[in-house]
RNA sequence: CGGGGCGUGGCGCAGUUUGGCUAGCGCGCCUGCCUUGGGAGCAGGAGGCCGGAGGUUCAAAUCCUCUCGCCCCGACCA
């Protein structure tokens, strides 16, 4: 490709709406430009490194039995109802109608579809294991895009849906894949760390999201410096730790202190002067219909999915104000366990608490000396509680680190959740009927690739590995209006193309800074700069983009010097 | 959805508080000259119904109303 034919608008300028790295080189680079809120039109240099990444990712689905196939984007509502999610799924999804009135959906996710289709096809055991996968793009109506292709309204997606006989089956499929993705994100050149992880709205109960770890990621993982255990926050367990006292605490006496205006616990800790470890924050939830109170430690914060799996409910919000004050007969901000009739959950820290400050449950007051069994009743106690840095590690005695991730890949086992409901059945080899056992398997492609440029960059902008770079090579004569360098730089671009070497030639009227700067921005892993002092000693200068080592080559060698560094992975 | 901010040429911004006559600046773009190892220089030039609609006024980028779009923070932690 000639620099000068090619599509790429560099930008001087960082746009101004840009936040991160990633985004704002993406944009300068001219690998994409936005089209509207969290969607972006992909230009040739981004194109080709997308189609990189997906490359490697059929290479490795095929390697594990994988078979491409493409669903439609535009998916009819009777599926997703019979799933239960056209109901579920709420506004982020982007719904439209046919000009019958029929209503479609663009496919947010594609477990539905893909059970549909196999569940018309798929009648025995003998024609499982399957796993099917797409390249798709996928639709979801995000309440806040962001980070450019971090969180986007359309992105690419790789899906692959495993189908098998039972559980063992599903296991296999399940660590095929996860070991896959292992291989998958070293190719593209980042680190991956699989965490435990939620599976939120998709369902199933194993899962492991791929995280790569960078400040600008918006998942927070908590991972155990001594052991293996590594778990997104909204996954992390927190320890029970048995109380032990060496002899009664003094239980002070309960008392009622004024506390005007005072409804967080940052406010109450500063008015009481009191720490926020002994204060007990309770918080009023409406669970299927039905109000209850989660109690957790001050300085602690609620894991909501922890209490939703605790009440096994299907809703749960938390209780707007006038719930509230029905409950408790007080405004936001004061309630507290004493005397409240409605039933109590508490995290485990809060067993160990004496003489904790709670809400009066009466406007501007609280209680000192709140204590358990003496004061107030508590249901269960559970894990409600966001564990966080510092914790316990759940499965060692170290202690829990946090970092920053940006999910890439998650992988799920289903289990019969879909084929149950949308009846996709088989029959054993006892002619016995049974619902196929699910997985399913994601990788952001778009995501990928601004983790790579978020883990690869530098001030002049993005270092990108060989394996997903959009081109290897850049040659740029230095001027090109000396025929020498003119021609050398032409010879030197086919005989590049003729050994197979992706390469781009800055045949621009440009002076050498300008082609310098946009060979450091795009980030081609290798540049050829043909100058004319060096040419006349017959030799090219090879740059590595990534060290910023430079060394003289004689021209003749130039091509087998490349071929070595590209194979060699040097400039990874 | 709540809070904050922003919409002025392709990009980055000034001008808006205190309405005023040809709407500026830097970068980029076009032409010519010149220059060629890290975003050169000189000269000339193109390009903007100031997001949109309505209103106030002799006069609106500027004031008022409505609307659309975008960005950031938060989204229930009492």
């Amino acid at each position: 490709m000639y620099m000068s034919q090619l599509y790429s608008p560099t930008l001087r300028e960082t746009p101004a709406d840009a936040e991160i790295a990633s985004h704002q080189l993406m944009l300068r680079a001219g690998l994409m430009r936005r089209s509207a809120a969290g969607m972006y039109a992909f230009l040739p240099l981004g194109l080709r490194a997308i189609r990189k990444v997906e490359q490697i990712i059929r290479e490795e689905m095929n390697a594990i039995g994988g078979q491409e196939v493409l669903l439609p984007i535009v998916q009819p509502a009777e599926l997703w109802e019979e799933s239960g999610r056209w109901g579920d799924y709420g506004d982020e999804m982007f719904r439209l109608k046919d000009r019958q009135g029929r209503q479609f959906c663009l496919g947010p996710t594609h477990e539905e579809i893909i059970t549909a289709l196999v569940r018309s096809e798929v009648r025995s055991y003998r024609q499982m294991p399957l796993r099917l996968y797409q390249i798709q793009n996928k639709y979801r109506d995000e309440i806040r895009p962001r980070f450019g292709l971090m969180r986007g309204r359309e992105f690419i997606m790789k899906d692959m849906y495993s189908f098998d006989r039972d559980e063992e089956a599903l296991d296999a499929s399940y660590w095929a894949a996860y070991h896959a993705y292992a291989r998958i994100f070293a190719r593209c050149g980042v680190e991956a760390h699989p965490v435990e992880a939620d599976s939120g709205a998709i369902g199933g109960d194993v899962t492991h999201e791929f995280m790569v770890l960078a400040d600008s990621g918006e998942d927070l993982v908590l991972f155990c410096p001594k052991c293996e255990y590594a778990a997104n926050v909204e996954r992390a367990e927190s320890v029970r730790t048995p109380v032990q006292r060496e002899e009664k605490p003094e239980l002070g006496e309960l008392a009622k202190a004024a506390t005007p205006g005072a409804r967080t616990i940052e406010q109450i800790s500063e008015f009481l002067q009191v720490k926020p470890e002994d204060c007990i924050k309770t918080l009023l939830y409406v669970a299927d219909g039905k109000v209850i109170a989660a109690l957790v430690r001050g300085d602690h914060n609620i894991n909501e999915i922890k209490l939703r799996k605790l009440l096994g409910c299907e809703t749960l919000e938390l209780a707007d104000d006038e719930t509230i004050f029905k409950a408790t007969g007080a405004p936001v901000g004061f309630a507290g366990p004493v005397g409240l009739k409605i039933p109590l959950y508490a995290d485990y820290a809060v067993e160990h608490m004496v003489n904790a400050v709670v809400g009066a449950n009466e406007l501007d007051h609280h209680m000192l000396n709140a204590n358990l069994e003496r004061d107030f009743q508590v249901e269960v106690f559970a894990d409600l509680r966001e564990a966080q840095p510092g914790d316990p590690c759940p499965r060692c005695e170290g202690r829990l680190e946090g970092a920053r991730g940006i999910e890439v890949g998650q992988v799920f086992k289903l289990g019969t959740k879909y084929s149950r409901a949308m009846g996709a059945t088989f029959l054993d080899e006892n002619g016995k009927e049974a619902p196929m056992v699910m997985g399913c398997y994601g990788i952001g492609v778009g995501r990928t690739v601004a983790a790579v440029i978020e883990k690869n960059h530098d001030d002049d902008g993005i270092i990108w590995p060989v394996s997903i770079a959009p081109y290897h090579v850049i040659v740029v004569p230095v001027s090109m209006k000396d025929e020498a360098q003119a021609e050398a730089g032409q010879k030197l671009y086919e005989e590049l193309q003729a050994a197979g070497v992706e390469v781009v030639l800055d045949d621009r009227n440009e002076r050498p800074g300008v082609k310098f700067k946009d060979a450091d921005l795009i980030g081609f892993p290798i540049r050829v700069t043909i100058g004319s002092k060096s040419l006349e000693q017959g030799a090219m200068e090879i740059t590595i983009r990534r060290t910023g080592e430079k060394m003289l080559v004689p021209a003749a060698d130039v091509v087998s010097t490349i071929e070595n560094l590209l194979k060699d992975g040097e400039t990874r």
